[in-house]
DNA sequence: TTAAAACTATCGGAAATCCGATAAAAATGA
DNA sequence: TCATTTTTATCGGATTTCCGATAGTTTTAA
């Protein structure tokens, strides 16, 4: 069957996108999907994100409480601040990016 | 043969780093090169680049002429301007990741 | 209590992404 | 010219990323 991904143009960042949500505010599953949702347009299936959860808490980069509620450990603190670094370094011109799209508003 | 990846996070968004550098200036294969190297911090293989460059063309989103410069298509610019759209819903608090990395040089 | 809904979890695999190896083509310069 | 370097190109495959299908678990509400 042939699948179609017309949408689906940047792929990857989700570890860290997740990462990035969780530092903001500890979370489970159901909220990091609403997240995602709200920011990407569409609901990540459950085989995304769960699976996610999982190897970056095997990682040692997320540590999971009782009620599954997410949040980042000190390594992954840094593994963050880490990738925040990479990713600016790379995207030094964000500013110039963003002023070249219809997004003012965000 | 086992590969290490320790500081390849963050993969993708290649295509779209190109679209996006293209834009800012008609470059060819070496200086794509160039530019990815100064922004990633290590110089992509030919057999990363190229074969990127040929599938944007294809995709008729870039144009190369004689000199196998590469410009953007009519196309490209509205690709570019919806991919940069996505990426600042997606990153709509992308001012307050930059104020939590160590990068406000850049 | 118990059926329905919501949430969490796992698996296999499809697609995307990237790279090393290799080589052809073009430019350089001695 | 002719050797060297640089640039461009291709291929196969390793790895990552993501998702659909499926099912177990927990919560909700009647």
């Amino acid at each position: 069957m042939i699948q179609h991904h017309r949408h689906c143009r940047m792929k990857g960042f989700l570890s860290f996108l997740i990462l990035w949500l969780i530092s903001k505010k500890k979370m489970n599953g159901a909220e990091i999907t609403q997240e995602l949702e709200k920011r990407k347009g569409h609901r990540p299936s459950p085989g995304t994100i769960y699976p996610v959860l999982k190897d970056l808490t095997e990682k040692g980069l997320l540590k999971v409480d009782d009620n599954k509620t997410y949040t980042l450990t000190t390594k992954g603190k840094k593994e963050l601040e880490m990738s925040l670094d990479t990713f600016f370094e790379t995207f030094f011109d964000i500013d110039e990016m963003r002023s070249r799209c219809g997004c003012h508003n965000h």
